[in-house]
DNA sequence: CAATATACCAAACAATCGTTCGGTAGTCAA
DNA sequence: TTGACTACCGAACGATTGTTTGGTATATTG
C-alpha cells in the first residue's frame, strides 16, 4: 500500500467522515463541493488514485472504503509510529476497536458491571464491565459469570471442575474459593466470559 | 406509528438487512428486484407507506431508517437478576456497553494494542487495547501513552513529574521507573489513557 | 531534457436514480 | 354498492450518477 498525497489524505478523511455520520458513500459531486472542485473529473482521478492504493475499493461502479478502514464504529486502533508522521494518520490504522465487531452484537452476549476486586490479579477490576458469551458448559479454567446463593447474586470467578463438586475460584489472595457439592443447585452458570471493557477518568 | 403490512415488513426488514451489510440504502430498483416487482413504482408505493408509518425518514430525495431502528451496535449491560426470568431479558438492560458511546468516535481517541506486562498491578495486560484521548498536557498520577527513546516506541505508564523532570513509573513491581531530565527530548506524550478493551478466548 | 505524476478544468456520455401518471385487481368495512 | 386500502403493472420524466475525453499547469525525477 502506498503513500498518499496531502489532497488524496484530506479527500479520503472526509470520505471515512461521511461513511461513519451519514453511513453512506458521498458522492463526485459531493466531494467536489467540499474541495471547491467544479468538475466531477478531477474527483474522479482522486478516487481512482485511492482506489490504485488499496483505501477503496470498487463494487462495479459503486465505490466503498476497504475492508480495514471501515468504521466497525468505534476507536482506531494505530500501530507503529514512523518518526515525524502524526499518530492518527491514516497510514498507521491498523483496525478499530468496538464491542460490537470484536464480540458480536447478537442476543448471545450481553455485559455485567464487576463488583469488587476478587479478581483483581487477572485484570478485571470494579467497575469494569465483563463482557459474556451466554453458554452453559464451560471448561474448567474458564472464566465464568455466575449466579450464586439464594439472592441469585452475580460474581465473576474462575470455574473448576474437580470430581462431582464445581469450585468457583477468585484471583486475588484475599479471597477463598467458593465450593458448590452436587445437588446443592445454589448456582447457575451465566456463560463465559470473554471480554473487558474499562472506562477510566 | 401504525401497524405494517405482511409486505411492508419483509421490505423494512430486507432494508434493515441491506443497511446492517453493505452499510448503504438498497435503491428502489434493487428491493424491486429481491422481491420480483417489475416496477419501481410499486416499491415507491411501499416506501411512502413506510414513511408515513414512521419507519423510514426523507432527507431531499434520500431514504433512511428512522433513528430507532438504524442499527444499535454494542452489548446490553445487565443488571440485578429477579429469579427466574432470564438474564438477558429486556428488562434488566441497564444500557449498552459500546467504544463508540462509551468513548467517542472522534478523531481525538485512538487505541494502541499493549505490550509487555508492566502496568499488570493496574489491570493493563499484554494483549488488551487501550483507549487514549490525544492530549499533551497531562496531569501527574495520569496513566498516558508515551513515545519514548529514538525509536519512539509506544509505552503505557503513570505520568509523574517531580520538579523539572518527569517520570514515567511502571504498575509492576519487577520494573524500575523512567526519568527525563529537562530537555533530554526523548520522550513525547501521546495522551491519556480512558479506557480499557480486552478480548480473551 | 523528456518523462512521469499530481492537480485541476469544461463538456458531454450513457446509466441509473427517485418520482409521477394512469391503469388493473383484490379485499374489507360502511 | 361505494369507497378506501393494499398490491401490483408499464411507461415516461427530469435529475443525478459515475465515467470519459481532451485539455492546461506545476512539480519532481532520472
Amino acid at each position: 500500500m502506498r503513500e498518499l498525497t496531502g489532497r488524496q489524505r484530506e479527500i479520503l478523511e472526509y470520505i471515512i467522515s461521511c461513511v461513519r455520520g451519514e453511513e453512506r458513500f458521498p458522492s463526485y459531486r459531493e466531494i467536489g463541493r467540499r474541495f471547491r472542485l467544479s468538475s466531477s473529473a478531477t474527483v474522479s482521478q482522486h478516487l481512482e488514485a485511492l482506489v490504485r492504493k488499496g483505501f477503496l475499493e470498487k463494487a462495479g461502479r459503486r465505490l466503498m472504503l476497504s475492508a480495514d478502514l471501515r468504521p466497525a464504529r468505534g476507536v482506531p486502533v494505530v500501530g507503529r509510529v514512523a518518526a515525524g508522521t502524526p499518530i492518527t494518520a491514516i497510514e498507521n490504522r491498523e483496525g478499530y476497536v468496538d464491542v460490537a465487531s470484536l464480540f458480536g452484537d447478537d442476543a448471545d452476549y450481553f455485559a455485567v458491571c464487576v463488583e469488587g476486586d476478587s479478581m483483581a490479579d487477572a485484570g478485571i477490576l470494579e467497575g469494569d464491565y465483563v463482557i459474556v458469551r451466554r453458554q452453559d458448559d464451560v471448561a474448567s479454567g474458564d472464566t465464568v459469570v455466575a449466579y450464586v446463593g439464594d439472592e441469585m447474586e452475580a460474581t465473576v470467578k474462575v470455574f473448576r471442575r474437580r470430581g462431582k463438586t464445581i469450585e468457583l475460584e477468585p484471583r486475588n489472595d484475599a479471597y477463598r474459593p467458593m465450593r458448590f457439592g452436587p445437588g446443592s443447585g445454589r448456582v447457575r452458570i451465566a456463560g463465559k466470559v470473554v471480554g473487558l471493557v474499562r472506562k477510566m477518568r
